[in-house]
RNA sequence: GGCCAGGUAGCUCAGUUGGUAGAGCAGGGGAUUGAAAAUCCCCGUGUCGGGGGUUCGAUUCCCUCCCUGGCCA
């Protein structure tokens, strides 16, 4: 029984854990094997990656993340205007140039299958804008689509770096708008899904990043947090940047270290900068999928049922042994984080499942929360349709009358 | 059927020597511009099991009924 949930009745998951210390006993070998294979290989196993037609980063493209990665400077691309307007012939004069499908909503609620039925009946190509699909290696626990799924529809953005490396909002949003356009220079429709609410806010809105990464500098910002406490740093801010100092809780630690990562790296406050050049420049028709809080909240529980009974323990072993640490940004993940404290043995597995499904309603609703002030998603109640099919038939109605098609 | 112990927030429980109550967990709300599945902030009114009695006043005392668990028949 768990403490988190408290409920109670026969421990559900007794099965699934003798079953996996069964695999392990049996198969020392299999565990020598996957000991040595690097993270691109997995996609063996798991049959998911090398389904994609344009995923994967091309040479130029993963030279562009490094350049984007290392320097503050990336915009000139994505200033351009877009070209091949196939869409947008029509459309009046004051809308932004290209078109852009956006499917979004909390966990768990068919984004991903509503967004390929969609990519189908309009011809279109998905962008996902999951901040853990862009992962290899991590398949079941992100719940990316499986080949099959993905059959015929182009994905991009999944894949696209090792657990161990960094990914960011920044490199995300160049990566997407060069989709976009390209995509739409083909006369296709680029379809962006996911639930990565910053990342998509990143694009519509057009958000400018400044002042690039600074690994070091942040660890030392980190450590003298611990020795002097937050509220120090965010006295350090508010001498320089009183404006975003204001903003933040002096217990916002990450925040306030990359506020002060930002000033000390461009010498000029994020509160400046941060807005110039913003606004929209997308025709963007955004949807988002919507569940009632109980029915969403027993779809999770099941997925993480599902998930589990898919092999998310071995997936997140398989990492481990690969030598993810666990502090990595990957390993944050809803699934892999709770997964991770079980394998070395810091909780039960009943107690990570339990955790796991608290966290990942946390979540939702913390979704949910981000998605409310976005005006212009359109909601669908997911429960008034008959199928997900349905619903995606409905989308690509609203597309086709919109971008009148 | 008898005896004992309980019935207080969604759950586990504390408490009021009579002045209508509070913790943990769950949950809710908000924030969010290069870690975002991350990170941070805020939020506790509930017929104190039902009915009756005593009392200025009962969740607290008394009676009774109902329910749960344990023990004895």
């Amino acid at each position: 029984m768990c403490k988190t949930c408290g409920k109670t009745g026969a421990a559900p998951y007794d099965e699934l854990r003798t079953a996996l210390g069964e695999a392990t006993a049996r198969s020392p070998d299999a565990q020598h094997s996957t000991k040595k294979q690097p993270f691109s290989s997995w996609s063996k196993i798991t049959l998911v990656k090398e389904s994609l037609p344009i995923t994967g980063l091309s040479a130029g493209r993963r030279a562009m993340v490094r350049s984007v990665q290392e320097s503050g400077a990336s915009r000139s691309a994505q200033s351009r205007r877009c070209e091949n307007l196939a869409f947008s012939e029509e459309l009046a004069p004051g809308k932004a140039a290209c078109p852009l499908l956006v499917i979004t909503g909390p966990t768990a609620t068919g984004k991903t299958a509503v967004g390929i039925e969609v990519a189908r009946r309009v011809d279109g190509e998905i962008i996902s804008a999951d901040s853990m699909m862009v992962y290899r290696g991590m398949d079941i626990g992100t719940a990316k689509p499986t080949l099959a799924e993905r059959k015929g529809v182009p994905h991009h953005l999944i894949d696209v770096v090792d657990p161990g490396e960094d990914f960011s909002v920044a490199t995300f949003q160049t990566l997407a708008e060069a989709l976009i356009r390209e995509i739409g220079g083909r006369g296709r429709l680029p379809i962006l899904v996911g639930g990565t609410g910053l990342y998509i806010r990143a694009v519509l809105e057009g958000y400018r990043f400044t002042g690039g990464v600074d690994r070091e500098l942040r660890r030392r910002l980190a450590a003298e947090a611990r020795r002097f406490g937050s509220a120090y740093l965010h006295e350090r801010l508010r001498a320089v940047d009183p404006e975003t100092a204001a903003r933040l809780h002096p217990n916002d630690l990450k925040r306030i270290i990359r506020a002060l990562e930002v000033f000390y790296r461009t010498g000029t406050p994020v509160s400046r900068g941060a807005s110039a050049g913003a606004g929209p420049r997308y025709d963007a028709l955004v949807f988002g999928l919507f569940l009632e809080r109980q029915e969403l909240y027993r779809r999770i529980e099941e997925r993480v049922d599902a998930m589990l009974a898919a092999g998310l323990v071995e997936e997140v072993r398989r990492l481990l042994e690969g030598g993810l640490r666990r502090d990595t940004t990957a390993m944050q993940a809803l699934g892999y984080k709770e997964l991770a404290a079980y394998l070395a043995g810091e909780v039960s597995l009943e107690e990570a499942v339990c955790l796991l499904k608290r966290n990942t309603r946390r979540f939702a609703k913390r979704q949910l929360t981000w998605f409310r002030r976005e005006e212009r998603i359109r909601w669908l109640d997911v429960a008034k349709y008959p199928s997900l099919q349905a619903v995606a038939k409905e989308i690509a109605g609203y597309v086709q009358d919109y971008f009148r098609r």
